[in-house]
RNA sequence: GGUCGCGUAGCUCAGCUGGAUAGAGCAUCUGCCUUCUAAGCAGACGGUCCCAGGUUCGAAUCCUGGCGCGAUCACCA
């Protein structure tokens, strides 16, 4: 039992002991800074119950307390607020009793498993700015569930066919003469988003020349000859056409070679992958058996549907007249099939953009309403867009923010302030650049991962991200120097010997708390599915030791035990920022 | 128009299971590099928590109604 537990039911104890009323709910809270205290019982609630003056009812209480709870030092009260001064040996112990910072907050695996979405990109063009933010939230939300006990399989669902690859195709075959990767020296999903475009600009011409022929905007859309070959381009794909299908496998094992670059510079991966080729047709047989249970009714033309009216939705088509699947067909099909791949599955999170939060919304309602078990474990992990400065991004417009590109530029921005600096001109040319990368990285990553998944972002190429106050690179800076403070203790022989520190300063006892308080937030970001949870809580913790590291000295200190102690606080204190940032995908560096 | 989300300092954001005087960073200004890395620290300045009601001892937080911005309402994906 912790503390908190210990005083709650303290508490109750008191009020049933001294007023024979018994009350279900006691408000515990940190105090506030301002106030001396490190746990405050709020008194108001109770005065429902206990008729009296709250001071005098906080007095009662706390006196109770101090006299039950060995680990209470003293007690005061502030109007209604019972303030609770916690004894240091209590923190101390708690302190050192912790064994593996490493791995501190984590939770053993548990019964649980969850299936994580994320990425899910159209084998067409590059990954952009979107993407980034899908795929950090991605892999970080299941770093985080992981922490919290659960199993996690990380997946993509990759959307692999359709007449937007097949107009890359035709504009490849057409005017590509044989280009590659390899022949170009340009990466293969840039390669062949670089078709799409050319596709889109000779579509564009064609439509320009039948207008002026005499055709309305509509038509020429319809009738533009280039368009017409990439529809049937798709009909033959999907006849299964040799040629096609060749062409087809060529050009997206080029996109997903470049794909996998860009992951692994982001730093992400996936233990499975699904491609909307295998999964299209998928689905119809669920419609079947949901038509059999009654969840599902066909209308005269054929026509396969949900009636969602009851739960305040509309109706929802399931299949077409022509019997073939729509999205949410092939939706329903994949995550039965994921769960069949996946016996172990109690859940699973979608890493989708808030612009389909609605279709979220029927697919959940449609699979519990089909019965399956893992159905009311479903979780939209829905984000807002990442705006720029000029607006939306639009590919046609030429606005979108390239990955890679995006990479390269942070990388190159945290090599300009570091060569600035000039604190690591010993490093190699290799390490040099390794370290930039990671800083670059590290703020691009944290920038996005520190606000709430729910908001929009407006992000600012020009500007870049910034390297002060609540960033990436602060964070990062902090962990470098708490990496020195280690080293030259290690050479001045103070980490082995245990300590026997016994009087903590405020700073000292801050520290303490904000480093006991890390499981918690563990738990509470894995509830909410928030990464932001816990770079907010990092940027806390950084601020407080830096404001102790400048102000208070740690290897500077006289008595031994006081340096001893420090030291270990400081190494907690960078171990758990390494935990925290690996939970956010993001990398430390030991110097910068 | 219906539904969903967002609205907090000049800017970017925390805080939201109701609690004490609403917090950070950036920007502006003032101090601090001979001492463990100044990508730092200490401080000043900066608020109609979109508006109006309601619930409550107490509301940025909950409820209702507005306003603003965005998304979404396909036999597209």
């Amino acid at each position: 039992m912790n503390i908190q537990e210990k005083l709650v039911k303290a508490i109750k104890n008191a009020v049933n002991e001294l007023h024979q009323v018994t009350v279900e709910q006691i408000e515990l809270q940190a105090t506030r800074k301002e106030f001396e205290g490190d746990l405050t019982v709020v008194i108001f609630p109770l005065l429902r119950h206990v008729k009296m003056n709250p001071v005098q009812l906080g007095q009662q209480i706390g006196d109770y307390l101090l006299e039950n709870i060995p680990e209470i030092e003293k007690f005061n009260v502030v109007q209604g607020f019972l303030n609770i001064v916690l004894r240091d040996a209590y923190f101390l112990n708690e302190f050192q009793a912790i064994s593996n910072f490493e791995t501190y907050g984590h939770q053993p695996v548990g019964n649980e498993s969850l299936i994580v979405e994320y990425s899910s990109p159209n084998t067409n063009k590059p990954l952009h700015l979107g993407h980034i933010r899908n795929v950090l939230l991605g892999y970080s939300v299941a770093e985080i569930e992981k922490a919290a006990g659960k199993k996690v399989y990380k997946t993509q669902i990759i959307n692999d066919r359709g007449i937007h690859i097949c107009k890359s195709m035709l504009a490849w075959k057409k005017f590509g003469n044989g280009e590659t990767p390899e022949s170009s020296g340009i990466k293969g999903d840039k390669l062949v988003g670089n078709y799409y475009v050319r596709f889109d600009k000779e579509y564009k011409k064609e439509i320009a020349a039948l207008m002026a022929s005499g055709h309305t905007e509509e038509e020429a859309k319809a009738q533009a000859p280039i368009l017409k070959e990439a529809q049937q381009m798709l009909r033959n794909w999907e006849r299964g056409d040799e040629e096609t299908v060749a062409l087809w496998e060529k050009m997206n094992g080029w996109v997903y070679e470049g794909f996998e670059e860009s992951y692994k510079a982001i730093g992400v991966d996936f233990d499975s992958y699904y491609y909307e080729s295998d999964t299209y047709l998928l689905g119809k047989d669920i419609v079947e058996q949901g038509l059999e249970s009654g969840v599902f009714y066909k209308k005269e033309d054929g026509s396969v549907w949900c009636d969602l009216t009851e739960e305040g939705l509309d109706e929802k088509l399931v299949l077409r007249k022509d019997g073939t699947s729509v999205y949410i067909t092939q939706d329903l099909g994949t995550a039965v099939q994921r769960v069949n791949d996946h016996p172990d599955v109690t859940g699973m999170i979608y890493t989708v953009g808030n612009e389909q939060d609605y279709h979220f919304k029927v697919l959940f309602l449609i699979l519990k309403k089909l019965g399956y078990s893992w159905a009311n474990n479903l979780y939209h992990l829905s984000y807002g867009m990442v705006d720029l400065p000029s607006g939306k991004m639009k590919s046609r417009e030429g606005t979108v923010v390239d990955a890679d590109e995006l990479i390269a530029e942070m990388t190159a921005t945290a090599k300009e302030i570091a060569e600035d600096l000039g604190k690591i001109d010993d490093l190699s040319e290799e390490e040099k650049n390794e370290l930039f990368h990671i800083i670059g990285m590290g703020a691009l990553k944290y920038f996005i991962l520190k606000v709430d998944p729910k908001k929009r972002i407006l992000f600012n190429p020009a500007e870049s991200v910034d390297f002060q106050g609540n960033t990436g690179p602060f964070i990062q800076y902090t962990y470098a120097r708490i990496q020195s403070i280690l080293r030259k203790a290690s050479e001045l022989g103070v980490t082995s010997k245990a300590s026997s520190y016994t009087l903590l300063l405020p700073k000292e006892k801050e520290l303490l708390k904000l480093i006991l308080n890390f499981p918690e937030i563990i738990q509470n970001a894995a509830d909410a599915y928030s990464p932001a949870i816990i770079a907010n809580y990092t940027y806390e913790l950084v601020k407080e030791f830096n404001s102790f590291y400048q102000n208070i000295p740690i290897l500077g200190t006289s008595e031994n035990d006081e340096k001893v102690f420090r030291v270990q606080l400081s190494d907690a204190v960078g171990k758990i920022i390494k935990n925290a940032f690996g939970l956010l995908g993001i990398q430390v560096p030991e110097r910068m």
